[in-house]
DNA sequence: CGCATTGTTGACAAAGTTCAATTTGCGTGG
DNA sequence: CCACGCAAATTGAACTTTGTCAACAATGCG
C-alpha cells in the first residue's frame, strides 16, 4: 500500500457540508473534518424507526445529515417528553466519547426518513485522541444544553403557555424553517410543539388557532407557516 | 531548590478527605488528588455571600469543602430557581475546564459559612492536561446533571407537588442528612425546598404540616427531621 | 428587646388539563 | 380511482391543582 498510489478518501460533499456547520466540528479545518467523516458509517432509517433507546448503553455517536429526529424521554406515566427536535448538523450520543459510556438518558426516533453519520465507540475514541478539539466542543455543547434546559425550566415557571409555545415555534423556524411563499414553513405537529413547550396538545391547538385567526400563522396538517414572527413576540 | 531538600507539600487532611469522595476525582489515586489540591487556593465565604454570579465568565473551578451553597438561576420575573443545593464534595464552575470558558448559567451563594478549594482557569487547564481523567470525570458529571434535569422536568409534568417535594426531601436527607435522636435532620427552609421541588413556599408549608400531623416529619425553623421516610414514598 | 427572617392559614382566582365527541386530511390497497 | 382507516386536529365543558395575596404568628439573632 504505497501512500502515493491511492487517492485520499473523501466524504460525500453533502455530508461534509452539513458536518462543517455542526458545533461538534467547530474550529476544525476542512481536512480534519474529512478525516473524521471517513471513519464514520452512513446509516439510513425510515420514518418512525427508533434509532437509540433510553436506558441502553451509548455505544455510538450520531451526526444527523438529512431528515429530522426527535430526541425524547419516556416517563412512567406514558408521557413522552420531547427534549429536542434534531435537524441536520445536530448530534446525539455524546456519551460515546467517554471511556465507559453511560446509559442513554433518552430515545431517538426518526420523524422523517433520515440519514446519519455514525461512529462506533472505539473509533470515536481514537479520533478524540487525535483531535482534542472534539472533546472540547462536546464539553461545550453539554454546557449549552444544560443552559438551555435551565432556561426551559425557568420558562415553565415564569412564562405563560402562549409565550413558551411562541418561543419554541420561533426557535424551530430559525433552526429548521423552510422557504414558503407566505413565510417560513416549519414541519411540526401540534403534539410535538406542545411537548417541546410543555403544553398539552389541546392548548397548542387552541393557541395556534388563535394565531391563525389573527393572521400570524397558517396551518396545515403537520406544518405551520409563520407569517409574521413579530406578532408572536411578546416582550 | 534541591528536590530532596523539601518535603512534599500536603493538602489539609480534611480537604483531602472530602476531595476523595468527589466524583470529579473518581479513579484518581490519593497522591494525584493531593497534587491537584495543592494547586488550589482555599477560600472562605460568610453566609449569604455570593460566590459566582450568573452571566459572568467562568474563570474558576470550585470544590466545596465545608458548609452549604445554593446554586440557582435568576429569572426576569425575579424568581430564583434553585438548581441544586451543594454539599461538601460537590463542585461548580466546570466551564473553567474549557479553553474559552463560557458564561455562568447560574449564581452560587453561600448558605452557611463555607470553605472552598479554588483553581484558577490557567492552573486547572494545566492539571487536566496532566490528568486527563479529570476531563473524563467532568464530562460524565455534565451528562449526569443533564439526566437529573430531564428527570426533574419530567417529574414536573407527571408527578404531583407532594411527590416532588417528598422526592427532594428524601434526596437531601440522603446527600446531607445529619443524625438526630428522632430521625434524619435536614437543614433546609420551606422556601429552598419548595424551589427545588418546583412548588411555591406556601404549598411546601402546607404539605410539610400535613406530614407532621401524620407523624412522618418534625419541623423546626430552618430544619426538617425525617422520622419515617417510608411514609413519604408513594410508588 | 426589637426586628428581620421564617413559617402559617384562609379565601380566592386563574391557567391549563382532561375527557369525549367529532372532523379533517391523507396515504394505501383493492 | 374510490373507499377505508389511521393520524392529526378541533372544540366545548367541567374540573382541579396550585399559585397568589393578605394578614398574622413565631422564632431567634444581635
Amino acid at each position: 500500500m504505497d501512500r502515493f498510489s491511492k487517492p485520499m478518501p473523501q466524504a460525500s460533499s453533502h455530508t461534509l457540508q452539513v458536518a462543517l456547520t455542526s458545533e461538534l466540528f467547530a474550529g476544525l479545518d476542512r481536512e480534519s473534518v474529512n478525516v473524521i467523516l471517513v471513519a464514520a458509517q452512513t446509516k439510513r432509517f425510515a420514518a418512525k424507526r427508533t434509532i437509540v433507546t433510553q436506558g441502553e448503553r451509548v455505544t455510538h455517536l450520531f451526526l444527523l445529515i438529512k431528515g429530522r429526529v426527535s430526541y425524547y424521554k419516556g416517563t412512567k406515566t406514558g408521557h413522552e417528553l420531547v427534549l429536542r427536535l434534531l435537524v441536520p448538523g445536530d448530534v446525539f450520543g455524546l456519551g460515546a466519547l467517554l471511556r465507559n459510556p453511560p446509559l442513554s438518558l433518552g430515545s431517538a426516533k426518526a420523524i422523517s426518513n433520515v440519514e446519519l453519520a455514525v461512529w462506533r465507540h472505539a473509533s470515536i475514541r481514537k479520533l478524540t485522541d487525535r483531535y482534542p478539539q472534539l472533546h472540547e466542543n462536546a464539553f461545550r455543547m453539554l454546557i449549552d444544553y444544560l443552559k438551555a434546559y435551565a432556561e426551559r425550566h425557568a420558562g415553565l415557571l415564569t412564562k405563560t403557555a402562549e409565550q413558551r409555545l411562541a418561543d419554541k415555534l420561533l426557535d424551530l423556524g430559525y433552526r429548521s424553517g423552510r422557504e414558503h411563499p407566505k413565510g417560513v414553513e416549519v414541519e411540526v405537529t401540534n403534539e410535538q410543539l406542545g411537548s417541546l413547550a410543555d403544553v398539552s396538545l389541546f392548548t397548542a391547538s387552541r393557541l395556534l388557532s388563535g394565531w391563525e385567526r389573527k393572521g400570524a400563522v397558517l396551518k396545515e396538517r403537520g406544518k405551520v407557516v409563520i407569517r409574521s414572527p413579530e406578532a408572536l413576540v411578546v416582550d
